[in-house]
DNA sequence: TAAAACAACTTGTATTATACAACTATATTC
DNA sequence: GAATATAGTTGTATAATACAAGTTGTTTTA
């Protein structure tokens, strides 16, 4: 077994395992499920943008996002106006409240981390981000591309 | 935003997302799902093991595990035995048949991260490896504490 | 050592996140 | 202006999971 990339590909499948596992268990549902805190994530980074974008931006089915995204609203976190250009669709935003509740839940999912990485140097810690922070922006480039290509032929 | 273990918890966040959508988008539900994969990747790599101890490993319920056995079984992959010690538990091992078709999924896998990676020096793929391993090393042994814990007091 | 408590697994049921298909309202194209 | 395409919604199905109750086997204890 000495084919790195295969390696990765095995430890990338066992960590999101892990994740979503220590997720569950950790932090409960109490806090704000994972959809919506990835979605307050996106708004709050990203700045507003249409469901469509953000369904794009992960693969997701437009239908998923959009049934996501009602809660949200609902408990105030997230603003939707119909988009004055294109009244077919609608232009998410993070309030204010939103804002606050994440803060708040990215505090109890620090804690985790904290846990884990306690014995990591600061240069692997960086390093690690680092990387993360690469392989997410190539997935995200190739999800997006896939999804217009999907649009162009279905 | 210049704390980076709350960056790290964001990034993985959306990793673990990214992961599991490039997962069901790129592979489909045809090869493997999730859960057959990584418990034929953990029988291959630990050679055999209790439900129970397979379940504690993960965080995940009996109950659940349970379930992902028997198609397993069924199609030959996965054999179950009743522990002579304990006549209440089985004890599950991967078949040549197992480590086969293991072998053929994991090809498949591999090709998203030849892609993704492309661009990653030989160093930064090894140190990716790297720290996920101690990180998924860490999460694993969290995952057990925490299962015996509620044998303890339930 | 028999009864009680406990443990490993299974089965029934509910929940959650997702996709796909059909639909509605609006835009674009020809 | 009619035909086609797009953004989002709603109906329905599936997969992965947890929790609760039940079964069978094991350990503790009075």
């Amino acid at each position: 077994m000495d084919d790195i990339l295969q390696q990765i590909e095995q430890e990338v499948a066992v960590f999101a395992r892990r994740i979503e596992g220590a997720r569950t268990r950790t932090y409960g549902t109490a806090q704000l499920d994972r959809s919506a805190y990835l979605l307050l994530l996106y708004l709050q980074q990203n700045g507003q943008c249409t469901q469509g974008e953000y369904a794009a931006a992960f693969e997701l089915d437009t239908s998923t996002v959009s049934r996501q995204i009602v809660p949200l609203v609902e408990m105030g976190l997230v603003e939707r106006k119909v988009a004055p250009q294109d009244k077919r669709s609608s232009v998410l935003q993070i309030t204010a409240q939103g804002i606050e509740k994440l803060q708040e839940v990215r505090q109890a999912r620090r804690e985790l981390y904290e846990e884990v990485l306690e014995d990591w140097t600061p240069s692997e810690q960086g390093q690690f981000l680092y990387l993360l922070q690469r392989f997410n922006a190539r997935l995200k480039e190739r999800a997006e591309a896939r999804a217009a290509m999907r649009k162009g032929r279905p």
